[in-house]
DNA sequence: TACCAGGTGACAG
DNA sequence: CTGTCACCTGGT
């Protein structure tokens, strides 16, 4: 267990962001994180102070990365001089960064996320992961499961799952995957456009998923998901579009964009 | 209880 | 290439 303090990271707020569906706080600042196959209990202490519950070789070679600590978020606060609102959600959503997700996990999730409630989307991914995942260790939760094992998965589990019409998108997706079709890894060093552009080949993957699936599985910060809520923001404050001058930071705005909004119903 | 949910693919025009 | 529409289910 080791302790640290960290500026800008609020995991209450990122666990409701839309960004990650197995972040659960089960009691007042208590934190249960599940990603890919791990777990991390983390409890807020207060004034900047986190416990994490590993020890320091798993924090440094995956937890650093994985909630981004070596960027430093409070450099967005003053790319807004002259844009009340966006300094307004800047404040509202301070603590929110762009975890780096694993990329098999958030291929799937985000299919699955379409026309689907934050809710029912965990939902749904809980119950994939508790058919399919492996058990893990020291906690009553399951890993998010290989594509092998979700094709193993017979037919009444994987309609329990509650996928609907995305049943075929995922499946397709693996068996896909299984073969050979998509290296997600060495996607990492194509440009925007060309990671832009497999990812669209996947059935079921449109514009607004493989934004997600660059912005958090691949940490394209200047990639931004317009969403329902991104598009109301837009067309209310920026005549529909994305100021130039955004398109840099576009992933993480969007964040401040999408919390405040959801949470102010704009 | 009906209606909608962080969309997408298929198909017109 | 832009517009329209059905689509599986779980939440509220």
């Amino acid at each position: 267990m080791i302790k640290k303090t960290i500026n800008d990271l609020n995991l209450r707020t990122i666990a409701n962001s839309g960004q990650c569906f197995r972040i659960y706080e089960i009691t007042d600042n208590v934190f249960d994180i599940y990603s890919a196959d791990k777990y991390l209990r983390v409890v807020y202490l207060g004034n900047d102070r986190f416990e994490f519950n590993c020890n320091a070789s798993e924090y440094k070679k995956y937890y650093v990365n994985y909630f981004d600590l070596k960027n430093d978020y409070s450099v967005y606060e003053k790319i807004c001089k002259n844009d009340k609102f966006l300094k307004q959600c800047i404040s509202y959503g301070n603590g929110l960064r762009i975890l780096n997700q694993n990329k098999f996990e958030m291929i799937i999730s985000f299919i699955i996320s379409q026309r689907k409630s934050v809710k029912a989307i965990q939902t749904s991914i809980e119950r994939l992961c508790f058919y399919c995942g492996k058990k893990i260790d020291n906690c009553d939760r399951y890993a998010f499961p290989n594509a092998k094992s979700i094709l193993m998965l017979s037919d009444d589990k994987l309609n329990a799952c509650g996928l609907g019409y995305r049943k075929e998108y995922i499946t397709t997706f693996c068996k896909d995957y299984l073969q050979g079709k998509y290296d997600l890894e060495c996607m990492e060093k194509l440009s925007n456009d060309e990671l832009m552009e497999i990812l669209l080949k996947i059935k079921g993957v449109g514009i607004k998923v493989a934004s997600c699936i660059a912005l958090f599985g691949y940490h394209r910060m200047d990639i931004c998901p317009v969403d329902v809520w991104i598009k109301r923001v837009l067309d209310k404050y920026y005549n529909g579009k994305i100021p130039n001058k955004y398109q840099k930071y576009a992933g993480i705005i969007q964040q401040y964009w999408f919390n405040y909004a959801r949470l102010n119903k704009i």
